[in-house]
DNA sequence: GCCAACGTTGGC
DNA sequence: GCCAACGTTGGC
């Protein structure tokens, strides 16, 4: 059984390119109690996930990405020089978590926040929920295949 | 456990 | 840069 997800990014710190380019990548950083819990419980290998740029010009979803490797420790969370440092986050009992994803294929046409809101299929999606900030998020099958749908044409 | 103050996210 | 809508922290 799969499941879908959303992953933001802000590209300025890393961007879908910079995750095609890197191939496998810890999706490391969050730092936000239910984000965490699907990173550690939630993400299966196998499940894909799209990536989504905030903070953006425009925002959009970028392209498709695959996990690779179930929920493991973040490492940043013990690095004093990471800006995720956790000084609270104890090592034996890790407080952040990461899977690691890899890029499936970029969106000939990325689909904007603008377009997302104008998609009646998309109008449940949590990514456009008010308020709705959550990092890493579920998508449903059907979410996720009009994603795709809409992204091979032209808006 | 309440809740005010504070910090963060993220669209605009 | 603004600010709404959160989440977190900490005094009580």
């Amino acid at each position: 059984m799969m499941n879908y997800w959303l992953l933001k990014t802000e590209p300025s710190s890393f961007s879908f390119t910079d995750l095609v380019k890197a191939r496998v990548t810890g999706w490391s950083g969050v730092r936000n109690y239910q984000a965490r819990n699907i990173l550690r419980d939630g993400m299966k290998r196998g499940d894909r996930a799209l990536i989504y740029h905030s903070s953006a010009e425009p925002t959009a979803v970028m392209g498709e990405a695959e996990v690779v490797r179930e929920g493991y420790p973040d490492p940043t969370q013990f690095d004093p020089d990471d800006d995720h440092y956790d000084p609270d986050s104890p090592p034996d009992a890790p407080r952040w978590f990461q899977v690691d994803v890899c890029a499936l294929r970029a969106l000939p046409h990325p689909v904007t926040l603008e377009r997302i809101k104008r998609a009646p299929k998309l109008k449940d999606m949590l990514l456009i929920r008010r308020g709705m900030r959550l990092s890493v998020q579920p998508v449903t099958s059907a979410q996720y295949e009009e994603i795709v749908k809409l992204g091979k044409s032209p808006p």
